[in-house]
RNA sequence: GCCCACGUGGCGGAAUCGGUAGACGCAACGGACUUAAAAUCCGUUGGCUUGUAAAGGCCGUGCCGGUUCGAGUCCGGCCGUGGGCACCA
């Protein structure tokens, strides 16, 4: 008969509860632990198999707990979203009724997997007194601009009054945009505020972009970078649409979110994805003077030291001076290629294996180095979001550059040559690689490295261009053409020249959605809140004159990229997290989720919480300590589970089967946490099986405690060692988030627990029930009750262990010949280098091998082996 | 193509300052209890091989090579799997 487990879950998750028992308070003089997940998107379906991975952090929070730190567990909903929404235009209810469902029974689920979260600190992206404040962190990003000389975000406001002082033209901070008008003092007071708006944009951290945008058709909406892939992924079509769009400029920040990285406790590879996503490359910006025109082309390069090579430019179709260089004779053939580029999808024109394409403009540069005339081509494979959107090309030492001046007969030059090789032949292929500059005039025989910083310092003498840093990083598009999500605290004026947008003030917060009777998008670009006039129309709260609302909502993304600080001071209407609760428990000191998160929610809250920190709001340069990834869980045959593949197994199954601590810990035991891992109906037996018998422990077979079996013995040597050495393992396993060896560890402690003669200690006993409580915490907590205590087991102490009595008095002394293993024995541990040696010689199988030999070397492992070599 | 992980029994996995390969669990097989089954308990279990037995031998951590008294662990080169990036100048 299986131990009573649903009846004993029940009751202690009713106890829990009523009791708060997980509830933390803050500022408490006990050392802070902050371990959270990330936050479920609380959908129909209910909870999934990798729900369960939620134990990790269980189990880290109920051993930190223990061991004497006051452990914060908590958890939210992250509930604006699609599928609500679409849920909504299906059955015409708004979306905050399923939402509210789903919360309920996911938070049903969640207890019932017995997780032990402060639910007092629960939080809702949906709930207005959550979303006010995502509204206004939007409203800060509007009114700052980034200080590039403090390198900080710093109010809008300190910028105004530099215009107004000394105009525009030397501001301390990036103004971004090709057409930005700039004003002198007089000018700007003089302006519209149309005027002062559209220069200012170029400056907020968010502003309106009219740049072509990643729209999906089958979403209705628009993309951010990041998102492309993923919904590509599902069989999305992602197609380059211009679209008046909000952005937030996290390109400011690129350094920053680089640098930062370094302190960090996660996962090498996440790191990586981090820093490829923000691409930094260091390199020079180069002018090139277009022949007759006077124009100049700018372009962007990592290697200065090739610019004798450099045999023609390209820029990307797109490129402004592409209109004005066309001579007239190209000029047909231009416009052709600029419409056929125009046709091509992102996928097709990213597509490697693809010829390159291109086509002269009619027009020639000079090389500033070395005065020649060279061709102006244009050609797809240039890019205009990255770096100027222009090249020179340098087809001796760029694939891509080669490739390109292959197809169109351009001439190929070499000016880097590895050293030692003899470089008077025709480049057959491009060489990438430093070496040494030849045909480079003044740079002849430097090494690339020298070469680049020669080359530098000459085209800045000359004025002919400077060091540049650039990042692959873009800004980040934060609008989304849909109902469910934040509405943006803006409203457009328009003085009669153009709208343009201002905040609301915060007294104005929460701006709250419209009910609305079809939640379908338009699908034209516009949001279903564009439709509902009452709504959009509204009034400038400050002029009293008629405004338009912004219709747009905030993407998913928003509301998870400050909610670890909400968790904080859940309730705080005043502000969005206290002094005081950011100061006790910042940094977050345990943070899991997926890796599908690697470059998308991990980037965007470091950069919200950059921003919060250049306001004093939050006191830590970076919001997580320490990132782990829980693997995924794979079906039974060893693929990923999905419905049309029939191999998902359903949690529900195997708590009412097992319960939730057999279900926890057996999730825990399938192996390594990170890893990827198939799923074993069979092997939860296992873990069941050994609840059960430490339930027997203590417990008769009707039920009855019977603690007879229990004595009060002094646990032996053997078993007491046992028992120091789990303390230690389990400790540093966990908290290493090594479960599967912690759990092995434990199923070996009750083995040895069985074998003492004479019975169980009941103290050993004790130490086991604390052990195993983390990870099985609802018998832990019955048994603790059983044995006469009457406060919660998760109020009481983590066994201590004393690392002397870890230590074996015997150990297998392993005796080899040439590195075979040809003997064994026990022995006393820290014996002499030449008594073991003896023992080796007295070795009847050893002396079988060395016979006849002669002996060359002993070499003796303390307390490990003897390997006699013979030769 | 580039970058990052990883490759161990029938299965999930353990063991990496180089020092007993296969802990723990699943499955399988044998046994005890039972009228029987379930549950429970005990035992065996990497492959090949010598021996009546006691006890031995050889092989074995994706493949090939190297360093070392000794390699799952370190080095070089392949092969395979998973993930990320992808004309980023």
């Amino acid at each position: 008969m299986a131990y009573p487990f649903s009846e004993i879950e029940l009751k202690w998750q009713e106890y829990w509860r009523t009791h708060e028992t997980f509830r933390v308070e803050t500022g408490s003089s006990k050392p802070k632990y902050y371990v959270m997940d990330m936050f479920a998107y609380p959908s129909g379906e209910g909870l999934h198999m990798g729900h369960v991975h939620y134990a990790a952090a269980d189990i880290m929070m109920r051993m930190k707990r223990m061991q004497g730190f006051n452990a914060l567990h908590p958890t939210g909903w992250d509930a604006f979203g699609l599928p609500a929404e679409q849920y909504a235009v299906r059955h015409k209810l708004h979306p905050r009724i399923t939402t509210e469902k789903n919360i309920a029974n996911f938070r049903r689920q969640l207890e019932a997997l017995g997780f032990g979260y402060d639910w007092s600190r629960e939080i809702n992206t949906t709930d207005p007194n959550y979303f006010k404040w995502t509204q206004w962190i939007f409203l800060k990003f509007f009114d700052s601009y980034y200080d590039t000389k403090e390198n900080r975000a710093k109010p809008i406001a300190d910028l105004i009054s530099l215009i107004e002082k000394n105009g525009t033209h030397s501001l301390p901070c990036n103004v971004h945009g090709r057409d930005v008008r700039h004003y002198t003092a007089e000018e700007w007071k003089a302006a519209t505020n149309k005027q002062r708006s559209d220069f200012l944009g170029a400056c907020r951290l968010a502003y309106l972009s009219d740049a072509p945008v990643n729209w999906c058709p089958e979403l209705g909406t628009v993309l951010a970078n990041e998102e492309v892939p993923e919904q590509e992924e599902k069989g999305f079509t992602v197609v380059r649409r211009n679209m008046r769009q909000w952005m937030l400029r996290i390109t400011a920040y690129a350094e920053r979110l680089l640098q930062d990285l370094d302190g960090l406790d996660w996962r090498e590879s996440t790191l990586e994805m981090q820093r490829n996503w923000i691409g930094r490359s260091e390199g020079a910006e180069i002018d090139f003077e277009i022949a007759g025109a006077g124009d100049i082309i700018r372009v962007f390069t990592t290697r200065p030291d090739t610019l004798f090579g450099a045999t023609y430019m390209v820029l990307a179709p797109e490129h402004p001076l592409v209109d004005k260089i066309t001579t007239s004779s190209q000029r047909a053939k231009v416009d052709e290629y600029l419409e056929a580029v125009k046709r091509k999808s992102d996928l097709e024109r990213a597509d490697l294996s693809r010829e390159k394409t291109g086509v002269f403009t009619g027009a020639y540069a000079k090389n500033p180095a070395n005065g020649e005339r060279i061709p102006i081509w244009i050609a797809d494979y240039v890019l205009m979001s990255y770096g100027t959107g222009a090249i020179m090309s340098v087809p001796g030492h760029d694939e891509r550059d080669f490739e390109f001046a292959e197809a169109f007969g351009l001439p190929i030059v070499r000016v880097v040559q590895a050293p030692g090789v003899d470089g008077s032949e025709p480049l057959a292929k491009p060489f990438t690689d430093e070496g040494i500059a030849v045909n480079s005039g003044f740079l002849n025989g430097l090494a690339t490295a020298q070469a680049k910083t020669t080359m530098i310092s000459w085209l800045e003498e000359q004025k002919l261009g400077n060091r540049s840093i650039k990042y692959k990083l873009r800004d980040w598009l934060f609008s989304r053409q849909r109902y469910w999500g934040e509405p943006f605290p803006i409203v457009f004026a328009n003085d009669g020249d153009g709208e343009y947008p201002k905040a609301l003030g915060e007294e104005r917060l929460p701006v709250m959605l419209p009910e609305v009777e079809s939640y379908q998008p338009s699908g034209t670009g516009e949001s279903p809140l564009a439709t509902i006039t009452e709504w959009v129309n509204t009034t400038d709260p400050e002029t009293g004159k008629p405004a338009r609302r912004e219709t747009n909502t905030m993407p998913q993304w928003a509301g998870s990229s400050w909610y670890y600080l909400r968790y904080l001071d859940p309730k705080n209407d005043s502000e969005p997290v206290s002094k005081t609760a950011e100061n006790y428990w910042m940094p977050v000191d345990l943070y899991i989720g997926g890796t599908e998160h690697a470059v998308t929610h991990l980037l965007y809250s470091r950069f919200w919480h950059k921003v919060l920190y250049d306001y004093g709001i939050v006191s830590t340069k970076e919001p997580f300590r320490k990132m782990y990834h829980q693997g995924i869980v794979l079906g039974e045959n060893g693929v990923k589970m999905s419905k049309s593949l029939g191999n998902v197994v359903n949690p529900d199954e195997f708590l009412s089967k097992y319960g939730a601590d057999s279900l926890r810990t057996y999730y825990m035991f399938l192996g390594p946490f990170e890893a990827m891992k198939p799923w074993d109906s069979q092997g939860i037996m296992g873990v069941h099986r050994f609840l059960n018998r430490i339930w027997r422990l203590a417990v008769r077979e009707d039920g009855v405690t019977d603690l007879s079996r229990l004595t009060a013995n002094a646990p032996s040597r053997n078993l007491e060692r046992a028992l120091h050495q789990t303390i230690q393992k389990v400790g540093e396993d966990v908290s290493a988030l090594q479960f599967n060896t912690a759990v092995s560890a434990l199923m070996i402690l009750l083995n040895k627990m069985e074998d003492e003669e004479g019975g169980v200690p009941r103290t050993a006993f004790e130490t086991l029930i604390k052990l195993i409580a983390p990870f099985a915490p609802h018998i832990a907590e019955e048994l603790w009750q059983r044995l006469g205590n009457n406060d919660s087991l998760f109020n009481s102490e983590w066994p201590n262990y004393d690392e002397s009595k870890t230590v074996e008095d015997a150990v297998v002394l392993v005796l080899q010949v040439n590195g075979k293993v040809r003997d064994k024995l026990e022995v006393p541990r820290g014996l002499s280098r030449e008594a073991l040696e003896a023992f080796a010689r007295d070795s009847a199988n050893v002396k079988k091998h060395i016979d006849g030999k002669e002996i060359r070397k002993v070499i003796v492992v303390p307390d490990k082996l003897v390997n006699v070599v013979v030769g």
